[in-house]
RNA sequence: UGUCCCGUGGUGUAAUUGGCAACACGUCUGAUUCUGGAUCAGAAGAGUUCAAGUUCGAGACUUGACGGGACAACCA
């Protein structure tokens, strides 16, 4: 009864920090977080988890979120993934209003701060290459060497940057390095890059500029700029941390600092999650673009059926911690079917379809039968399904000779064709040479009509079942994980590639479904009832209606099967 | 031979900050149903990587092992 009687909602440790932050005033601030995507690729499911919780965080303190493009890097980003990123932001139902921001726009800002340690001597051009830096810098385990141009004067480090800007000197000659310490135990603090000349055009500053600033340079300013509170970033920054506060060290006049606490990234069970990899198979063709539903992407997940209700619970139930784990991509199977259940109509669609004949029924009768929308919610209401002499039922609801409890049709067994009646098999015909069977011959009892009440005739099996007549034709593509084992990338000494599940797309034609779902939009969708969840197709078009099934009923029949 | 982070049922997370380990998924029973789905009821499953210490009491604190991960891009 009493609010104190439930156990309480634990919350994550990032959570905690923020409300102890709040709790201690935080600055005067309210919670101000952000999402920073790189516009280099289309967000995935590890993009949710971030922008679930900086937005969420946001949201729940009363604060704000904004969005900020990390775009410091103009060789690798493009505006056709800015776009993109916007949209599945909003898809997923989070609102940055009108702080949309960019890196880039701070270049000035950050320019002008690089001079500022140039000045206090805190930072110097080197004129080596790039490999002699990197050796200079040790390893892990070793110290760093001091670079020559470590001393250069001041005034001559200004006169090199500015003229570094101007486009005086070609890529790869020169860069801006922050004095810190080369022999630090962290590799970050060994005198960083922090400038480095780029001639590629900038998707949005065009030719402007011709140094730009590296990550550690831009990331932690950016913030700062913003008046970010809280800058939550995935664990591979924690060794990042020490620089991040060394700038904002540098920058800051007040006590107002920004905090990056860092939490476990997304690892999803026979998927790949890295930008670079899902952009491989991008452009090698093994998938069909960033929106094939196979993909991890939000574009590929949304493209399969999954709605942004299912994935934000999903995420939730597994939580922010410090731990790298790999998640169960069953328990994102779950949180879908969870959903779908509840908003989702019943529909009958075969596909795999077998002629059933009723030979006692009516040749040129029909009849409309009445079925549940959805017996979730009753409030979908019913619809009528036209039932006749000739149906449609699911080739592997008819067996010539079952085995042990299997409780469908098959010579002289009876099921309910769900609706209708029950019908009782009399013989069937096979294709001599196929051994297939073709048709199966049944008889119907006219008094198990559904709905009436006087009979207590039971079957074991009812199946779903399309009049023949009155069938809809569709495609239907069914997709299995997209690898076929469960850590692809996580394997020393195979390519990721080699895991690639040859069966991850099965496309079914002659399908037969029920007329009412003729003029079913992209992205509706339904249960097809015993088989799954599907979606249509944004491939889908008045003449050829496609469906993508999004995830199968669970299948105890199946698993005894085995 | 470095620095930092992490180690709780099969999996993912909890444990009111020291009081005999909880939840979800999955698994297994059973009930029920005109979806072998869903739903409902129940069960099994960890003594918290190991060891020592502090304490009346440790999954939580200390120390040390062991195991895993991150860090040596002019990527983010």
């Amino acid at each position: 009864m009493r609010e104190n009687d439930k156990p309480k909602p634990s919350i994550s440790f990032i959570e905690q920090f923020i409300a102890e932050d709040l709790k201690e005033g935080n600055n005067g601030r309210p919670v101000h977080t952000r999402f920073p995507p790189e516009p280099n690729g289309y967000l995935h499911i590890g993009h949710a988890k971030a922008i679930c919780l900086s937005f969420g965080m946001a949201q729940k303190y009363g604060g704000k979120c904004n969005l900020r493009f990390d775009d410091t890097n103009p060789v690798k980003e493009e505006v056709e993934y800015v776009d993109a990123i916007k949209d599945d932001i909003h898809w997923l139902g989070f609102d940055w209003e009108e702080r949309e921001y960019y890196a880039s726009d701070y270049f000035a800002r950050l320019f002008d701060f690089a001079v500022e340690l140039i000045k206090k001597n805190l930072a110097y051009v080197d004129d080596q290459t790039a490999a002699v830096i990197s050796t200079q810098k040790g390893t892990p385990s070793q110290p760093g060497q001091e670079s020559p141009f470590r001393k250069r004067e001041v005034d001559e480090n200004l006169d090199l940057f500015y003229r570094m800007n101007k486009g005086e000197f070609d890529e790869g000659s020169h860069v801006l390095r922050a004095k810190i310490d080369m022999t630090s135990p962290n590799m970050h603090l060994r005198d960083p890059i922090i400038y480095r000349i780029i001639t590629s055009s900038h998707h949005r500053t065009g030719s402007k500029w011709m140094v730009y600033p590296m990550y550690d340079f831009a990331h932690g300013q950016s913030d700062y700029f913003e008046g970010i509170t809280h800058s939550l970033c995935t664990l591979e920054f924690e060794v990042h941390r020490p620089l991040y506060d060394w700038f904002i060290d540098q920058l800051k006049t007040s006590d107002y600092r920004p905090r990056q606490i860092e939490f476990n990234r997304l690892n999803l069970t026979y998927t790949v999650m890295s930008k670079r990899k899902l952009l491989d198979l991008v452009r090698e063709e093994k998938v069909n673009g960033w929106d094939d539903p196979r993909m991890p992407t939000l574009c590929g997940l949304r493209r399969r059926g999954y709605t942004p209700e299912s994935i934000k619970r999903f995420i939730d139930l597994i939580g922010y911690t410090k731990v790298e784990a790999i998640n169960d991509i069953s328990l994102l199977e779950h949180t879908i079917r969870e959903d779908l259940n509840i908003r989702t109509p019943r529909v009958f669609g075969v596909l795999n379809p077998l002629k059933v004949i009723i030979k006692n029924y009516p040749e040129g009768k029909v009849e409309n039968v009445e079925l549940i929308n959805n017996p979730e919610d009753e409030t979908m209401g019913k619809r009528l399904v036209p039932f006749c002499r000739e149906v449609y039922i699911e080739h592997d609801d008819f067996m010539e000779v079952p085995p042990h409890k299997f409780f469908r049709l098959a010579p002289g067994t009876e099921v309910r064709l769900k609706g209708a009646y029950i019908i009782k098999c009399e013989g069937f015909k096979k294709n001599e040479k196929t051994g297939e069977i073709e048709e199966v011959y049944c008889t119907y009892d006219p008094e198990t009509r559904s709905g009436g009440n006087t009979l207590d005739k039971k079957v074991k099996g009812t199946l779903h079942w399309v009049s023949a007549k009155h069938a809809v034709d569709a495609e239907v593509r069914l997709y299995d994980r997209l690898f076929s084992h469960e850590d692809p990338s996580g394997q020393k000494c195979a390519d990721f590639r080699e895991f690639l599940n040859p069966e991850s797309l099965k496309t079914l034609t002659g399908c037969k479904v029920e007329p009412s779902l003729k003029s079913a939009m992209p992205l509706e969708k339904f249960q097809f009832q015993r088989l799954g969840y599907f979606c249509v197709d944004y491939d889908s078009t008045e003449t050829n209606l496609v469906f993508n099934r999004t995830v199968p009923l669970k299948d105890t029949w199946a698993k005894i099967n085995k």
